[in-house]
DNA sequence: GCGCCTTATGAAGGCGCTTTCAGAAATTGA
DNA sequence: TCAATTTCTGAAAGCGCCTTCATAAGGCGC
């Protein structure tokens, strides 16, 4: 278990290189960093001895004198969630490719939290950073703004111009599952929601629904909101007390896939059927929502692509080619099983 | 869109807050570093400075002067999974309260591309490099070693000594639940299994189950044993393909969950009714174990620990402790609906 | 209150690399 | 072939901080 062994000696330096090239440490430089513009034959001398001395160039030494890191940063509410999964690997793939690395931190939806990992980012000298969602304090823009490197929020489409994001309308997808559901006839919805207070998607859900329901005339009854904590078990308890409010509900708009699969799970055990008894929609479509039985109407929404264009769009900026102003991505209503219209629907 | 606004000039250097202070720059440093050597009244004015100036020291600069980058590096097989998430976020959440950045890469199950990451995240100076799993070319065990830096595996128990790790036993794991499908009755048993050429925790499982059958003077039929990616898709697939091998398997082991998601759901699809038709395991207990119905029978793996030890361990070794010899962690079989005795059982 | 020992501070020399700047080599045109 | 350009290369000055070394300040005993 002790990591003894056969330690080689640490790491050659652009000196040594140069040394035993029989150039100076400037050319040597210049190989790893403007290839282009060193001579051929001299180019092949440095790369022969980089690669007898295996050479790696030492990344703070680099960062101190170029003024970069090479490292972007990146804070997910979550990195243990389907949720964000995709995101974040897309977004490593992207930035690995074009030999940036990245930094992640986990604000476990805390906007302390959120904060401080920033500061600590931009200590350690990243040279971009990537942040879901828009609500946080101003004080935290200013200081991202005081380092002067770019940025860019995922999740959401709108910052009034504010600042650059990459992500879809949460509001509209909301909306539209909701209009949806008056479409086949519901009129008594409930939702269940995760908390709004700091989280901006989820208050953006919450007032799509509203707007869905305002547009014909409708309200959501303060009894049918629920706001909880993301996960499984949580959507089982809020779907349980939904079901036992008068009139109940006939369909319940879970603002998070894990509460539509609690919901769906509860109902089994409540013995109501679903869709017949009770419609259920979720929110992101997971690989779950078309596997269950009855499959979950949901909206899919663009989380790999997030992850891409949020990386592709800090390394244009670092390249200094200011990209187009993303446009908002697309959403897509899946309809799947577990929604049809109530069972007395047609009757009255 | 423009990220435009009030830029504030670029950070202060230690020197401004040693000037505003009326200290030496090794002061401010030695207020950062090691503040118990500085005399109160002194270190009072260098904290009012630093904030005065918000002040916050250049991690490049910090990394080349003292030769640590307070940087942990961590390579995951996938970013995007169920599987490592939870360790992602409980090692990101141990490094981060020590002080210390996590910088992360996705293999994608591929050795090759780990290779070079493991390069480029050494060469961006990381103190310390989690890796997963123990199956990989010497010769990168040599470049880590050559770095002298601390390195931890996690997800596998045994490794001969030869490397510090921190994990369960995926052999022994897969043979208990072996043990419990032949305890139950099961005679013909099927495995649906990750591919194990480069992954050694696959294999590791592929051995359990093979020496719990060796136990009892049994041996796995070539044709019940299938190879496939990650993903609930192919476990449907395999699964399915299993169904139709002759004799019938009347258990199949799944050496991933996914894999056991989509045999419980294919199984529907087939008509077969589990566990009164065939059992089926699954391996990890994810959230969804617990929710369908019938529940999976499992193994409970401690993922999230995994991520915190190795946090832990790896921060010892930085902190010049040399930690205990980690013992392998515990698994636990988790007995739930989706196994039964084969509905043959007692007749013959 | 004086010398000695302990403790706190400052001065200065890198850490390894990038990047001007100036000078050498190569290239071109006549 | 020679001068005028153009292209490459090398020398040297930092990048911002840490850390040793030497020195100054504080604490102690008598």
């Amino acid at each position: 278990m002790e990591n003894e062994g056969a330690f080689r000696i640490a790491g050659a330096t652009q000196e040594d290189v140069a040394r035993a090239a029989g150039v100076s440490p400037a050319t040597v430089s210049r190989c790893l960093n403007n290839p282009e513009i060193v001579r051929p034959a001299l180019k092949a001398k440095v790369e022969a001895a980089i690669r007898a001395l295996d050479y790696v160039p030492h990344g703070a030494a680099r960062s101190l004198a170029s003024r970069r890191s090479r490292m972007i940063g990146a804070i997910f509410p979550s990195l243990d969630s389907a949720l964000f999964g995709g995101a974040l690997e897309a977004l490593q793939n992207e930035v690995a490719h074009a030999g940036y690395t990245l930094v992640v931190a986990s604000s476990n939806y805390d906007l302390a939290r959120e904060r401080d990992h920033v500061r600590n980012l931009l200590a350690s000298g990243i040279d971009a950073l990537m942040l879901v969602g828009g609500a946080r304090d101003d004080e935290v823009y200013r200081t991202i703004q005081g380092r002067q490197i770019p940025y860019v929020l995922i999740w959401v489409a709108r910052t009034e111009g504010r600042h650059p994001c990459i992500g879809f309308d949460n509001a509209a997808a909301a909306a539209a599952v909701t209009r949806h559901l008056l479409d086949i006839g519901h009129r008594r919805i409930a939702v269940i929601s995760g908390h709004v207070a700091n989280n901006d998607r989820a208050a953006a859900r919450l007032e799509g629904v509203r707007t869905a329901l305002d547009e014909r005339g409708l309200s959501l009854d303060p009894d049918c909101v629920l706001e909880r904590p993301f996960g499984v078990e949580n959507g089982r308890e809020a779907f349980r007390r939904l079901m036992a409010v008068t009139p109940r509900p006939t369909a319940v708009i879970c603002g998070a896939e894990p509460f539509a699969y609690g919901a769906i799970f509860e109902s089994a055990a409540l013995g109501l059927e679903v869709p017949r008894d009770v419609s259920i929609s979720g929110y992101d479509d997971n690989w779950l929502a078309s596997q269950i039985t009855p499959g979950l109407t949901t909206v899919r929404t663009p989380r790999r692509e997030m992850g891409t264009l949020a990386g592709r769009y800090l390394l244009s900026v670092l390249a200094g080619k200011e990209p187009l102003a993303p446009r908002p991505l697309e959403f897509e209503l899946v309809l799947r099983g577990s929604t049809a219209p109530p069972k007395d629907h047609g009757r009255g």
